[in-house]
DNA sequence: GTGTTCATGTAACACGTTACATGATTGT
DNA sequence: ACAATCATGTAACGTGTTACATGAACAC
C-alpha cells in the first residue's frame, strides 16, 4: 500500500512520543478531532505500510509475539517525510454538505423536517463549541507556552469561530422558517 | 449501481427544469457549488440508474440514436424519493482539513511554509467571498421573492459568514507567525 | 468469573476522482 | 478549416468506512 493523507497525522503523533495504534487514534480524537478523523481500518494498516518503508519502527518490548501490544516510533526519515509533507500545498477534496444541501431543496421537501435538521446541527454545534472552549481553557493554564500548545490554540480558535458562526446562522434561518407564513410577498 | 448521496443534487436540479448531464453540472457549479460537487464520472452513471429505477426520464426528443445529448425530466416518483431523502437526517463524513493540519504540526515543518499555506487561503477565501456576495447581490435584485431563491440566499450567507471567519482567523495566524521570535516566552 | 476497555487486524464495500476516448455543435 | 466548448460515457484507481473476528488486561 502507498502513503496516504491519513499517514501524516500518525507520523505526526508519533513525534510527541512513541505510541501504539490504539492510542494514536485517542490522542487523534482528542486533539484535532476537531478537523480531522482517522478509523482503524486505515491506522493499522498504514501503521504496517510505514513501518515497511522505515518511516517508523516498533519500539523492542516485551512482546513482538503474535498480536499483542506494539509500540511505534518514528525515524528521522519519518520526520523527514512530515517536514517534506507539511511543505507542500495541502488540497482539500471539494466539500459536501448535506444539511446545506437540504435547505437548499427545502421546497421540494417537508419545512418543517429541514427546520429540525437545523436545530439537531444547532445543538450538536453547542455541544461542540463548549467542548473546544474548555479545551483552550485547558491548554490556557499550562505554564509552559511552548510551540505544540500554540499551534493548537491557533486550529482550536478556528473551531470555535467556526461553531459560533455555524450556530448564528441557524438562529438566523430558523427564524426565517417561522416567517414562512407570515411573510407574504408571494412567488410569481 | 445504487442510489448515493450524489443523486439528490441531481434530481434536485431536474425539479427546477429538464437538463442534460452537462448541464446539471453547471447548475451545480453555479449554485451550490460552495459546498457541493459532482464529478461526470459520477453524473453520467447516475442519470442511468436513476432512469432504470424510474426516477426520472428522458424527454423525447429528435436523437435517441446513440450518444447525442439528452435532456432528462423528474416524474412523481422521483420528486418522492428527493422528498424523502430530504426527510432524513443529514449524514455527513468526518471533516478532513490538511491545512489545519500543517498549522497543527507546524513545529515540525517550516513555519515560513505554513504561513504561506494561509495567505494562500486567505486570498482564495477572499476570491470565493467576492463571488458570493456578487450572487447574493443578483438573488436580491431579482423582483420576485420566491422560495427558490430565498433558501439559496440562506446558503449563501453561511458561505459568506464562513469565508469571513476564515479571513479573520488567516489574519490572526498570520499575525502570531509574525510574532513567532518576537515573542519570548520561551519554551519548557 | 464476568464485563469493560484496550488492542490488533482483515475483508467487503461504498464512494468519488482522474484520465481517457469519442464525437457533436458552434463561432470565426 | 479550425478551435473551443458542449456533451456523453467508461475504466482504473485511491481512499476511506463498516463490520467482523480475535484476544489481552484490568476492575469489581
Amino acid at each position: 500500500m502507498a502513503l496516504t493523507p491519513s499517514s501524516m497525522p500518525i507520523l505526526g503523533m508519533l513525534t510527541w512520543r512513541p505510541m501504539a495504534g490504539y492510542e494514536i487514534r485517542q490522542e487523534i480524537q482528542g486533539s484535532i478531532g476537531n478537523f480531522w478523523s482517522e478509523s482503524f481500518g486505515q491506522i493499522y494498516p498504514q501503521l504496517r505500510t510505514l513501518s515497511e518503508a522505515g518511516l517508523i519502527k516498533i519500539l523492542p518490548g516485551k512482546q513482538s509475539t503474535g498480536q499483542s501490544k506494539k509500540t511505534y516510533e518514528i525515524t528521522d526519515t519519518g520526520r523527514q517525510a512530515l517536514r517534506d509533507w507539511i511543505a507542500r500545498e495541502p488540497v482539500n477534496r471539494p466539500p459536501r454538505d448535506e444539511l446545506l444541501l437540504k435547505v437548499f431543496f427545502a421546497p421540494e421537501g417537508d419545512r418543517q423536517q429541514v427546520r429540525d435538521h437545523i436545530k439537531k446541527a444547532r445543538d450538536e454545534a453547542v455541544a461542540r463549541l463548549r467542548t473546544f472552549q474548555a479545551i483552550e481553557t485547558q491548554l490556557q493554564t499550562l505554564t509552559t507556552h511552548h510551540d505544540k500548545s500554540r499551534f493548537w490554540r491557533m486550529t482550536l480558535k478556528l473551531g470555535i469561530s467556526d461553531a459560533q458562526t455555524f450556530i448564528a446562522w441557524c438562529d438566523e434561518a430558523l427564524a426565517e422558517f417561522r416567517n414562512e407564513n407570515t411573510d407574504e410577498e408571494t412567488e410569481k
